[in-house]
DNA sequence: CGGTTACATTGATCTTTATCAAGGCAGGCC
DNA sequence: GGCCTGCCTTGATAAAGATCAATGTAACCG
């Protein structure tokens, strides 16, 4: 994936644009192709943001903090785009769940020479935000949810995001440890595998091996998640909290 | 700060562009001005993301879970640019801190418009960069800290924003409240002034009334926050792990 | 196909922080 | 300036999850 003209292709398809521009070109230049290995870790420059494309593969992004601890901020599949920042309170650094290919740009140029398409602006401030709200998502997960909220979530979004393979439906192949599950989650690895037995208890779910993961109950797994309820949650609120409800 | 032009002058401020263009006068007729009161709250479109350009005071943005907790998710000052998602795992709310104006906008149409203007689209994608890269660190706090290290984090981290009023060297005037350090950290009220005692027995801060805390000792708070260490960080990855180390 | 190893599960105990319950104090208002 | 209200602090207890320790098992490899 890494032999010259597969990054001009592959901007192309992700942002809709012709592979033959000048402008395709321009930006392909500031690409460093890398492939990771299941487990080998990539450290990006410290210095300044980059931006990262996936092409393949899967990867987690993981913060630093003091004591070797490690916060699992994101997991990345093939096909998506994501940021890296430089090194400011945590370092971050991309670790293969499987063998992945990925091409490295340094942010700032990227963005320079991509400013002269409003396609490219447009589908990168859109991912970006998506990304923070997710991030948002799993801030409250984290600030706010027990071990068994977080566990059921986690299963509900990836979900969302891998494909159900083959012919099981509700199967889904979790390409990452229950260490990493942990790491994404704020919890142990021994809570994480409590609570998927307990989820397995109860009927909800039911694992094959290792790795997949049948989810028996979709809405009773939402149940259990926590998430916000359909229309009350207001009730908390400091009692002369006024409300302005702008629908645009 | 909501009479008719005020909007084309903040955009031209924001964005660095003429306020009389015809563009400035497309993105301002998306404007709805709201004013929040201390105290008050917003809602915003539940079925489509919403952008908020905060002209004056400060807010907090919250997200809903089950059971009426609440996780705040940013605060935001004057000058700040933010989305808000519309209403998928948790319901998002915008609340005065102190009496605030600001001007929301659709953000898809928003995004139509200005995709027009190189400058405004990299402006607001660094905006959701940086608040992306916020994010992730509230979440690395959040899922792997102690409180001790989330409340100096916290402090640090608002003595960044928060410029030191009057005279007092290292003072920040807090504009939140306990509650609001709490649901921001992921802890209760009663923990954040147990964290707020103690590090004031150690002598690295001191309040003044409520809502004044003097920081007498950075470097002490900041190896308080538990953020990484130079450079040692990568120990406790798994032993076989190689790393390409991307320098660009 | 059986041995090996890393990963996952289960159990017992401990620590941190939440929860419950009083006080104390700052700041607003007459 | 004194009262009053709401916010903050402090203390005692409980609960959720971490830690420590051992066992089980899936998947890889010869």
């Amino acid at each position: 994936m890494s032999r010259p003209g597969a990054c001009r292709l592959f901007l192309s398809a992700t942002f809709g644009i012709p592979s033959g521009t000048e402008l395709t070109r321009q930006l392909s230049e500031l690409a460093t192709p890398v492939t990771v290995m299941r487990g080998e870790t990539v450290e990006t420059d410290p210095t300044a943001a980059s931006l990262a494309f996936l092409t393949g593969g899967a990867t987690k992004l993981s913060a630093l903090a003091a004591r070797g601890r490690h916060q699992i901020v994101a997991f990345h599949f093939g096909g998506d785009i994501f940021s890296i920042p430089a090194e400011g309170l945590h370092r971050h650094v991309i670790t293969g769940l499987r063998d992945s290919a990925l091409f490295l740009f340094p942010a700032r140029a990227f963005y320079d020479r991509a400013a002269a398409s409003p396609r490219i602006m447009r589908t990168l401030l859109e991912r970006s935000q998506t990304a923070l709200f997710r991030c948002r998502d799993k801030a409250v997960n984290l600030g706010r949810k027990t071990a068994r909220e977080r566990v059921a979530g986690f299963l509900l979004g990836m979900a969302e995001r891998l494909d159900c393979p083959d012919d099981e439906p509700g199967c889904i192949k979790l390409p990452m440890s229950r260490r990493d599950v942990g790491e994404s989650l704020g919890l142990t690895i021994e809570t994480v595998s409590r609570q998927i037995t307990e989820l397995k208890e109860a009927g909800i779910i039911d694992t094959r091996g290792r790795s997949c993961i049948v989810l028996h109950d979709l809405d009773q797994l939402a149940a259990q998640a926590g998430n916000v309820e359909p229309r009350d949650a207001m009730s908390g609120l400091a009692p002369a909290a006024q409300r302005v409800v702008m629908v645009q």
